[in-house]
DNA sequence: CCCGGACTGGACTTGCCGGTCCATTTTTGC
DNA sequence: GCAAAAATGGACCGGCAAGTCCAGTCCGGG
């Protein structure tokens, strides 16, 4: 099935538009004739480049919407290399979803029903994977200079803190509030910073 | 509308039956026909009892699933006297999730989604609102027995907690892990035992 | 210029599922 | 017991939305 520019094009902007949607509306009550409606496109296309219908075109959307939730957070994720780039990095993470507010796009990929659901977790998964790893390279590097005991456990360091991300992001989807997610993030790389030995295993 | 005894039970078993259902398929691939099924009951039923259908429905399943929430981590949320009482807390939230592994019933309210979103989500808040009560609760007796540092702002402390924990369910129902809830509680428990006088707020 | 394949439009089919309706049985109050 | 009210069973309806189909149009290469 070669790819014309044109279809190519037509193809991504049936990708972007669904992404809007699916942020607006989720993605149950979503119908294909939003996207249709918004995308100024008709059935035929939309099954033309997503033969697998509905299920193919969420993933197509969770796998766009995952790359975007990682690009919005760089450079400062990739180069987590002294206080302020944390620091900068976590202004941008509130920014991101106090504009986000709470539609959220990956609600198809977390509700683990639907019939996009198998592949759609894996997305979700490979996406936190992504994160915690940057999260846990950021320590490590802190570490090696010193700025953070090097007696943690990065990996588990960075597993809580994301935890508290998306606690933080979830909250804000059910209740409005930023606060959680703010209170997560300052706590946890305030914790970080304290360059006490203590363990950080169960206490 | 009277409700004999037999009436009342047939709703109970319709509710329950439905938390069961949704636990399983999720608020929307979940149909009425599958709740008829499960709890032996007839179409007619269910709008005997619930005249707004399935919202109406959704809504007392969202209500008794927030009271489990909450109940299945008594007695010791409402008595965090001390660290072990702490503890045991901590392990009573990890054993109920591990048990519950990734069906999540209150994916009902956490969508902001779907056609019983609004009361649902009000349910969700609440749900917090009382969990993140309790948490400070605690903190603060802590702090009045001075196990903890009197500085810190309890209810701060308690958001990033709760924070940390709905993070970390959430992360297991798109992994099935629980390494991230673990961490969370865990880092979050120590570092309120920390009784340094650093201040908690923003770095 | 013209042919084949990519691309587009939109009417149509199909199945599902929430909700309605009424007929029947059981329970309750007296 | 005996009305009246509550509880139950299940057939039926109607709408909605996913997916199909075919009839066209556009475009690139020879």
């Amino acid at each position: 099935m070669p790819l014309t520019p044109k279809g190519a094009a037509t193809k991504q902007r049936i990708v972007e538009g669904a992404a809007a949607a699916v942020r607006r509306h989720g993605v149950f009550t979503l119908t294909l004739d939003d996207v249709l409606a918004l995308t100024s496109t008709s059935k035929s296309q939309l099954f033309h480049y997503f033969p697998g219908g509905k299920d193919e075109l969420m993933l197509a959307v969770a796998r766009h919407e995952a790359d975007r939730v990682i690009g919005d957070q760089q450079p400062e994720l990739s180069a987590l290399t002294s206080w302020p780039a944390w620091l900068t990095w976590r202004d941008k993470v509130v920014a991101r979803y106090r504009e986000q507010g709470r539609e959220c796009p990956l609600d198809i990929a977390v509700s683990h029903i639907g019939s996009a659901s198998s592949g759609a977790q894996a997305v979700a998964a490979e996406l936190l994977e992504r994160w915690q790893d940057a999260l846990a390279a950021g320590i490590r590097r802190m570490q090696s200079i010193g700025e953070i005991d090097a007696a943690r456990d990065a990996d588990r360091s960075a597993a809580a803190l994301l935890a508290g991300i998306q606690g933080g992001v979830v909250i804000l989807l059910s209740t409005g509030r930023l606060g959680h997610l703010e209170a997560a993030l300052d706590q946890g790389i305030e914790d970080l910073r304290r360059r006490s030995r203590t363990e950080n295993g169960r206490p």
